[in-house]
DNA sequence: GCTTAACCGAGACGGTACGTCCTGTCTTTCG
DNA sequence: CGAAAGACAGGACGTACCGTCTCGGTTAAGC
């Protein structure tokens, strides 16, 4: 079982990959350019145009190969407790360098570009969302939480309130926040009895 | 008291708004150049760059000045039909032309240039916000709210969800997913009695 | 009188051609290109574009601006004396820098380029042709010249035993060899009686 | 006696420069090039590079590859004649494709390239002009040409007139060309007695 | 006849330049 | 006098070739 990539391939690749993300932290993504990329890797534009159609693309890449283990979802037993855990995670690489800024410019890019869009949304949220799922059809089915709950809503009610935060009002987030969200969402707008 | 500006002024802004808003709807925001506006509405570049900044910025304004009576929020007197009604009418907006796709564009943009940031927060973003929390607080005052809900929270929880379809997943949003969200959430994730 | 053109844009026509005689002297014509031209006049490469079409044509433009006053020709009253010299004239700029070796380019690169060819044809060749045949025919008038000589073919004649040396053999032309030339042809190839 | 290339080479050298003389009649030289050549070999690169060192060398050996008996001087005993008959071949090459259109690109070639150059030189005019003037010297001996005719100087009067045509005003060669200029030279320049 | 070295196609690679587009600033011209 | 028109320096785009360089997969020569 052997890549049928050269070494020498790879390598290029991740030093393109490399020199892209460090561009994007110093400068911002609006600067980047593939021109300065070329430059700053020591490689023609040409073997950037190889490999990826558009700096989008490029751009995702870069910061999905940093692959920090943002998506180890805790199982401890206690569902509530995993989710929490597990969303103060994500408000601990979305509210700091590089992660954040990174991620929030790639959030910003796939709305000008669909191909950004779909590779976002398949090899990020997509494998995010179905390990959230699983978490909690198996809580569901242990009977901690209400069996007509619709799973297919976690992502979008958990994460939602905080890409609003990162993408629309771009506040600070903190664990505070979260602890608000679920208490808020946990207690429910209803009146109280 | 009269406008400063004279009339002349006013219809040129009006005419290169119109034209950004045109070209933004054929082509697409990212195609999008003050060149292009510049051409379109039969305006020299200079008269464009006297009047805003960035072409973010220029197209922040165009997007606002489509003012669609979106806000105007209702009060039955049901506060929580209330809500449900005015996500219909947010959903309404974001998920047809024109403005769902010029929208999603703006958000983009925000990622990318902090002054359109701003402008989205305080000039579309805060307004909504404070009128619905000004409902919330009166519904809250009448009982109808649970009374430690966190009213700052309620733009975060109601429409994150909304902007993590529109943004992140980029699917359809259908009145039929502002139930689901409502229901989840009215019914709460914990375990029925 | 004035000329239509503003006095900016004749001031940097004449930098960017003389940018590109320099360039054309330090490296050679293969070498030059238009980014070099631009770099080194310290203008935008659309600048340039926007004056010519083509590097033939800029550097087609660029000699002949150096307009050497070699096509002054002579009336002495001696005819032959008069060809002679004005060919003495056209080996002294042929055989030497900064003349010789960039009309040298500028022929080559007629014969890659239509428009280039046309050009020279028109601006360098035509001239010196019909003032060469305009001295000639009033020396034939005059009884100094065979009365049933085909004026049409002096320049080839003549000159072309020059573009021989200069495009094909490419050995260094003197005046001796106008002397051997005229004595040649003058002597003429049939055998003495 | 047996060459040292093995077949394939040959053919594949013979290959490279058929391809390079299809390439440069339907596109003209300028727009020739290596990686051109190699494709339409069906040959990598690098056997090219191995063979030559220069897109001219390698058009230059193409051109001449082509060899047609141009050369085969005739010897009738009446040297003008002969020299006309010549001269109409020399017209007849230069004046029709494949080989006038060619020859014109490689004598432009040779102005950017001095080893085209030298190549031009040694190989196809050294060769001519030797027989012309080997041809000229025997009929000198016998009486038909001036005993003191430089004989150096014959290519340059006779084909420098051809070369003027087509490489400075470029236009269309005929034998009447070449008859006008036999006059011209035989009758001289100087006034009849 | 089997190895082993050379040759070969294919094409990746770092570069350079192309000709185009757009930016934001600046003249110039016209109404 | 102010706006259109567009010239301008600059920078990036995506493409085409350059000449060099691996890479496997044939040839074909020497043992």
């Amino acid at each position: 079982m052997s890549t049928s990539q050269p070494e020498r391939a790879v390598a290029r690749t991740q030093v393109i990959m490399q020199s892209t993300l460090a561009l994007a932290q110093e400068s911002g993504y609006a600067k980047l350019s593939i021109e300065a990329v070329a430059a700053r890797a020591g490689v023609g534009k040409h073997t950037i145009y190889r490999r990826w159609p558009s700096k989008g693309l490029l751009f995702l890449d870069s910061l999905l190969s940093l692959n920090e283990p943002v998506l180890d979802f805790p199982d401890t037993g206690d569902v509530l407790a995993d989710l929490r855990q597990q969303t103060y995670a994500a408000v601990d690489l979305l509210a700091n360098p590089p992660w954040g800024p990174l991620y929030q410019s790639l959030v910003g890019e796939a709305q000008h570009d669909p191909a950004v869009a779909a590779g976002l949304s398949e090899r990020f949220i997509r494998p995010q969302t179905d390990r959230t799922v699983a978490r909690l059809k198996s809580a569901q089915d242990q009977g901690q939480v209400a069996p007509d709950f619709d799973l297919d809503l976690v992502m979008a009610i958990l994460s939602g309130p905080l890409y609003f935060r990162l993408l629309i009002t771009q506040e600070p987030m903190t664990h505070d926040y979260v602890d608000r969200i679920f208490e808020a969402l946990f207690a429910g707008l209803s009146p109280r009895g």
